[in-house]
DNA sequence: CTTACTTCCGTACTCGAGTACGGAGTCAAG
DNA sequence: CTTGACTCCGTACTCGAGTACGGAAGTAAG
């Protein structure tokens, strides 16, 4: 079909996927993508397979999942184990949220103590650092 | 004054801080907090001082400061120079609402990715998947 | 005085996701 | 047939914030 997609060198690979060649080297060694059988005395070739696998750890991790959620994703490649990746999909969502909710906190203690440093000026003491000192 | 604050042992030091002794003593090399002169052939004693940093070291991190980002709000601690530690806030506040804004925007798609694997049913191919293949 | 707990100190390891390095082998162009 | 680029492979390093280890020396209780 396509053969430009289906002898690629290590290099190719990682231009085609956006990434560097150390990092296909990586996700082999971590097992997330094959590696593909070397002709004796010669250079490993690399298909459309491997592309798309290489593309969908990175959307993966775009969606915060880490290597090791992404090699259980992995094994749901098929798509007939709807469940099981939706329970990772909801706990991912869940650690997601978490964080937000945290984030959420942070922001809106340092924008009270933003604004209370710009209306400050020439106050005995910084907002902020006191803030720090009294917590 | 308050003599039980101020012949602290690290170990004592630490415990009151809520922190484990290495941290203190990578505190310590980090130049975060000062090392008591050490009495020839004894063992150094921190006093109220060197708990307040600590306390405001750990205070700074929940904020979402760095180690390093820190160590400059440490070279501001009489308050004096609230222009600079402002300065700090608002980029720790940028970097914060761009987290959220990254955060928020993995929360809506994995929300809908969930809420389509929930009514996918047997579908022919999870919605979860096939999106991880698509992008 | 002994025993058990701390301190001191340097070094090394942890985690996660790669990145870098160096030497040997291979491949394609001129 | 040489040159330069690329591959292969193992090992080691990076960053951030600690944690762990091991041996020597100090300290407190009985």
């Amino acid at each position: 079909m396509d053969n430009r997609l289906d002898s690629l060198t290590i290099g190719a690979l990682a231009e085609a996927a956006g990434v560097n060649v150390e990092t296909i080297r990586f996700y082999q060694r971590k097992g997330l993508i094959r590696e593909p059988d070397r002709p004796p005395g010669g250079i490993r070739r690399y298909g459309g397979a491997e592309l798309a696998r290489v593309r969908f750890i990175k959307a993966a991790q775009r969606l915060g999942f880490s290597l090791d959620e992404v090699s259980e994703l992995l094994t749901l490649e098929d798509g007939t184990q709807c469940g099981k990746a939706r329970k990772l999909a909801e706990h991912k969502l869940h650690d997601v949220r978490a964080k937000l909710a945290d984030l959420r906190h942070i922001e809106s203690v340092l924008d009270r103590l933003v604004v209370r440093c710009r209306s400050a000026k020439g106050s005995v003491k910084c907002p902020l650092i006191s803030s720090l000192q009294r917590s």
